[in-house]
This record gives structure tokens, sequence and C-alpha cells, in this order.
DNA sequence: GTGGTCTAGACCACG
DNA sequence: GTGGTCTAGACCACC
């Protein structure tokens, strides 16, 4: 469990990477400090072009969720407060994305909370 | 309220044209039964080019939410009942991607409303 | 003036893309929110591939500089106060290491200023 | 002071070595005429690998800064003008740079010498 | 015509 | 074997 990787073809691809990957660092799938698959390694699991797994990685690393260690690969950073962090991040942008969602539809919170319970 | 339109750059504007239309069409901002402004209107109001918006009313002309009447215009299905499916249907769409969401960061439903209820 | 772009091999080129854009956008060849050339433009005008070109604005958009409108072309942001900003920043880095390298060869500022007023 | 050495993973290892290396020399840390302490060791001091060393102090001995004595090891060249000349050198290069720099953000040499004083 | 994405494949520097 | 860069060329969505 946790290494599947899936795509859909509504996103591009290198998006979708770099959220599955940022998933499974938070997780701890990849936990900090940990290394990386190599791009290559990654090409391969994913099945998808080394230059696309790149690309996803050059944008984790700009999240400095991911720091490189020249020559001997790419690793998940140690900083566990900042993966802490990003973890509330991600939520954080989720659940709001989400009760704007409902907003817009006229539904207030009270229906949404009644609504998950029912389920 | 209800009659503004606000698109931003990251998804196609017909789409979102699509989406804020449905939106109205569902709020009854623009009731059952009732005519659409033409395109032409629509594209001023909207600041957005005429074969944009034409796109954007096929796609629920598709849906069924929408019918051109020859001659005198498009309109709002009168079929009531459609309308309350798609709120359904939309509804059910946003939360069960929230809840999958949740899921894939390992968040319990629980969880989930008692975050929701301290916000 | 203002116009040619010339690289060495020392650096990767997107990086030297990247840092003559952003010249050309704090000394006002591109104004700010004026249009950029489109990327097969800049890539004819500076011989490099487009892809390259696309690798250097996508950086250039990540620090803000530059803000694409989609289907209507890459432009110079028109935050005024951003490009002032990146002004000083790059100023303040490039005078910043040349006194760090300054002291590591134990030279003072006073010599430093000495020498430069004998040039 | 004088013997730490430090390193960042954007440039290869080896020319920060090369570079530190020089620095050393030039402010006579290790002093003209002076053994320079074994590959080894000098492997152990900078936490790197042997042939990282081994690569700097080739590049310094093509610089003739350094001459190896066959079976007693290398030693900083005894040319205290060569030295000296390299430092004259070195300054000039990084001074020119930076006028460089500023030149290209139309900067005038004055503006720069009243920018350092004030620092 | 605009930008965006992806692939395939090659070459390089590094350690 | 590691990552980094670049090219050529193709295809897509959008307006």
């Amino acid at each position: 469990m946790g290494l599947e990787f899936i795509f859909d073809d509504n996103k591009p691809i290198y998006k979708q990477l770099v959220e599955q990957l940022t998933q499974k660092i938070i997780l701890g799938v990849y936990p900090a400090g940990s290394k990386l698959p190599s791009v290559r390694e990654l090409a391969l699991i994913t099945k998808v072009n080394p230059n696309t797994v790149q690309r996803a990685l050059a944008e984790l690393e700009g999240k400095n969720l991911v720091v490189t260690k020249r020559t001997s690969g790419k690793f998940v950073t140690d900083d566990q407060e900042m993966i802490k962090n990003m973890h509330k991040h991600i939520l954080k942008e989720i659940v709001d994305g989400f009760l704007l969602d409902m907003e817009k539809l006229n539904i207030s919170k009270e229906e949404v909370i009644s609504y998950l319970q029912e389920k």
C-alpha cells in the first residue's frame, strides 16, 4: 500500500505527481530525511517520462519539501516542522475550497455537517 | 447578488461559464422556464468572447438544462425535477470529492466533522 | 539597444535567460504591464529551443514578475512596486556577494572604495 | 579561523575546493613553500572524497600554485611573485565582474561608491 | 496564433 | 549511477 501512482487525464501528469508525492511525504510513506527513488526509478515506477518526473521533483524542491544532494540523489527534507505545516496548509486549502463550494450553492455549514453525519 | 461573473485564468473560461450558469440555474437566479439573456448580451455581461459563451451554452444544452426555442432564444428547462436532480448530483460530486481528498490524507469523517464544527 | 541575448557555457541557458529577462524588465526594456514576445518569438530571437524559453518564463512566473493570460500571451506584471523591490533585491544580492568576496580576501571596504575611485 | 572548509551544493565541490585552497594560499594560511596536508588528510579535514581532493589539487598544480615533490608530498609554490600575481588577478576578476553587473543594471561607479560608503 | 504538456533521446558533470 | 540540461518534434486546449 502507498506506492501506487495513478493518473487521470484532466490534470497535467507532473502536477498529479507533485500532489501524490506530497501526499506520500506528508503521510510518511517517504519519511523526513529519507532518500527518494532516483528520477529514473520513479520514471519506471510511474511509467512516465523521466523529464516529467524531473519537472515534478523540481516543483517539490521549490516548495522545499525535497532537497537534492548532488550525485547522491534527492531526499525528503528533514525539517519535520515544514512537513507538518505543509500538511496543515493542504488540509486548510481543501476544507476552505469545500466550504466555498458549499457557500456558492447556498448550503450552510450545519447542513453540510448533518449531511456528512448521515453518510 | 447573483449576476456577477468572475473568472480566473487557471481553468478554461467556457468551463467556468458552464459552472456559473449552472449554479445560477440551480439557485433560481435564472428560474425554470425563464428566458436566458441572448448570447450577445451574455458576452457583454461576462466580458467574454461570444464564441466562448456559445460553447458554454452548447454544453448546457447537452445536459438538457437549457433548451433553444428557434427564433425566440434560449430558455432554462422547465423541468423542475431535472434541475433538482442536477442540484443533488453536483452536491454529491463535491461532497464525495471532498471525502475522497480527506481519505487520501488519512482523515476520518469524524475528524472532518469536528473540524468543521470548530470553525 | 537592450534586445540582444548572449549566452555563455558556464551556466544553464535557461538561468541566463531568466537573468537577462529580469534585467530587461527591471530596466524597463519590457515595461510593467507590457506584453512579452511569444514563447516562439523569444525562441527565435534568442536562438534557443522553445522549451528552454518556456522553462525560463515559468521561473519568472514563479517569481511573479510575469503573468500568463491564457491564449493571449505572457505579460510583465503590472505591479510596479514588485519590480522595484526586485530591483533592490538584486542590487543587494550583488553588492553583498561582492563584499563577502572582498572579506574572504581580507580587503576592507575602504580599500575597495579607493580601488574603485582609481579606476 | 582559516582552516574550515564549507561547501554548498550549487557548485561542484572540487571547484569550491580549488577556490578555498587558493584563498588560503593567497592569505598565507598555507605560506609559500610550505607543505600541504596529504590528499588523505585533506580528504578527512574537508570530509570530501579523496578523488575530489585529488582533482582540486591537480588544478592548482595546473596553475603552478602547487608543486608535487615526488615521494615527499605537495607543496605551495615558493614563487612569492606568482602568489602576489594570483592575488591581483583574482581581485581584478571579482571587481571587474562586479562592475560589469552594475553596468548591466545601469548603475554608475559613483553611485556604487556612495552606496558602499553608506553601508 | 497563443501557451502547455509530454516524449524520446542525447550529452554532460559529478563523485 | 546520480541529477541536470537541452533539443527536436509532436499534440492539445483555447479563443
